[in-house]
DNA sequence: CATGAATGAGGATTCATTCAT
DNA sequence: AATGAATGAATCCTCATTCAT
């Protein structure tokens, strides 16, 4: 190892590349089909036949189908985050249009990547057993909570949000009405005959769940 | 057939209650078994030895693993069309408080029958297979959008609701409140060590989501 | 049940009786198999297609492969034990006579039935796995050592035999003489171009065997 | 090449030498892990593991997982023909010291290298094929015969054997009781709850399988 | 109506072996 | 000489469904 020349650095950075790459492979087709038809529904198979390598390299990466599943939940998690740190809101606005942009960026999210509402619908049917043995996965979630509060709080000082909103609380709102949308959206459509997804019920909607958040931090006249 | 006497039809009657019951332990059972493990997950033969009866009944009856899913949805949105019935708001309240009685029972509904909420997301994730087929179902549901509409209009009437609120706008509002608490509630307990089960978390999310819904049709001053 | 007829009964008896073949056919293909190429190099495929059933059926009455190997070997000692219930010894006859007739019986046993010589090979390269959890097999064999210490105290009685010779130990040496050349007549065969199990050498084997154990018992003149 | 010089004569020679410690690291392990699994059970990923070397070597050097069995074996019998040439005995001793000591070599070298004894055992079951294609070993193996002639003649001339009794017949009975206790001593031990292989046991047999050769040769007063 | 036996197609996983570098 | 990635042919096992009685 300590006489390997750079040529040979390269070549083994090129290796790793496209095994990363494979990985990567494997995980966004995994995602697909396991979003699609269930953990227990999605198949090996055609997890393997819609990839470019074989289904031996799933196991040699992964370990078994639920070992797939768990780098699937991870990676889309991941993802997430990382969206949610991409997404600066303006530091000198009031709180109501930070919540508002918060909002809209989260509706946005759901709306852009309909496979995360797919995959939690399916973490919650298997009992969250993913999240229960990912530590990291929780320490992910935590900052999430302490942006929300500090839009609280700042309208809280400014005089224009209730002081008795728990900044959980406001996430679970705010989840339950970006994400239902998606991951209900199927039942939804087919007994009310609408398509969520569609342009104009996706506006509407964006424009009623900030409505409907900003209503629960908003100071009332009772 | 014919020739039945009194006596015979009162033994085909017997007989005929008794396949009810049989039908129905069936689906009980097997509703269990797919809410928990999904209707890939689930087994045949585990819903048979969970039953009263033997396996080769469940394809007497229903015919296929599909033909009892269906038997199995039908009668879990029978069984909440039936709650919503009997469910009387007082006729002489305010709009407001007729709201917050329609809230509360949906709220209630679901806490206590989680495996609505587990079903209909198993549901969704085959992307309303069942409801697609089924028009017995939209009819079902329909009639709770006149309930919503009447409400509405009271307010509008009293003066005390915003105009501009659509049924169905509401409608989802309480549904992804109610149900997103349940039908998400592992991985949301994972990630945040909390259980929304609980008495006091459910204590505080039902005044919570009884606020939001409000929030939404309540006056603004702006 | 209670109420089942003789007819019922009967049609009852002739299913579990078609059962009880299936099993023991399954059973007997597999001995085979597992003898030749070992519990693992044995390919539950192979076991199917040699049998009158299917693959699943298998699976259906053992289990797993290793249920049906736990199977086989209960089966193999079951049958050895009956041969040796059957096997009278003339109660009159002397001790040496006896000791020579228990031999010869062990013996051809072992030539006879070959399969269990190289099941136990087999049995014990996976660290005698299935007796070590079968209690049933040991309470089987003990019989033996009684019978085996009854001819020694006839023969210690008759003043024939040495009176210093357990009767575990003699049971070892016999099972070791007579075992030896099934399990491990391959290669004894191949490195020295014999054929243990051809007729002159079985003969010669035969005699040798029981001049060895009768060896051991006799009292010396040192 | 062919203008190597002395110092590159050496560097090869030095490679030659880890190429070889390589080998015989990979001979090692994968003899104890076909003793411990048998050829189908042991796993080429798992041999290539506990060897300091990759499993591309193993392929490099044997060719495949059949070729190193057949280096497996190969090495197996040197060894066991290497311990038994270095083993001296007395040539002015009595023609019973002579076989006692052959007898007790042979009881400590199995006692002592077990592996010997399964590795023979899974040949077996593989029909001795490694054996069957092996002119060396066969060559190897029969200056043993030549030993025990050597020291059943001797005590033929000096009147103390019996005539009839053929080197091979002696070289089974040795075998036998030597090899048995360690090839078949885990089912042995299961079945009396005794072990073999403690120090007891091993001195209590040493004697008895020395008795019982002696026994066979011995002339008897009949 | 009822039951245990039977089936075939499929589904997850493994493993000896080879390849690219 | 050395290594991690890759492969395809098995290999064990499962499951919805049907059959015989």
């Amino acid at each position: 190892m300590s006489k390997s020349t750079s040529a040979e650095l390269k070549k083994e950075n090129l290796r790793d590349i496209a095994a990363e790459r494979t990985k990567q492979d494997i995980i966004q087709v995994a995602t697909e089909e396991i979003a699609t038809h269930g953990l227990t529904g999605a198949r090996v198979d055609e997890i393997a036949k819609r990839t470019s390598t074989s289904k031996a390299m799933i196991y040699y990466y992964f370990g078994s189908k639920n070992g797939l599943y768990l780098a699937v939940m991870d990676n889309i998690y991941a993802n997430i985050r990382k969206a949610e740190e991409s997404a600066h809101i303006a530091p000198d606005a009031t709180a109501s249009a930070m919540l508002r942009a918060y909002v809209e960026n989260t509706f946005d999210y759901h709306a852009e990547y309909p496979l995360f509402a797919r995959m939690i619908s399916i973490e919650n049917i298997h009992n969250a057993s993913f999240l229960k043995q990912s530590i990291k996965i929780k320490d992910m979630n935590r900052p999430l909570l302490l942006t929300i509060k500090s839009i609280l709080d700042r309208g809280i000082a400014e005089g224009t949000f209730r002081k008795d909103v728990k900044p959980l609380e406001l996430h679970y709102v705010i989840s339950a009405l970006c994400i239902f949308r998606i991951s209900n959206g199927q039942t939804f459509g087919a007994i009310f005959d609408v398509d969520l997804h569609s342009a104009p019920w996706r506006k509407r909607q964006r424009k009623l769940v900030v409505e409907a958040v900003l209503g629960v931090v908003a100071k009332r006249g009772d």
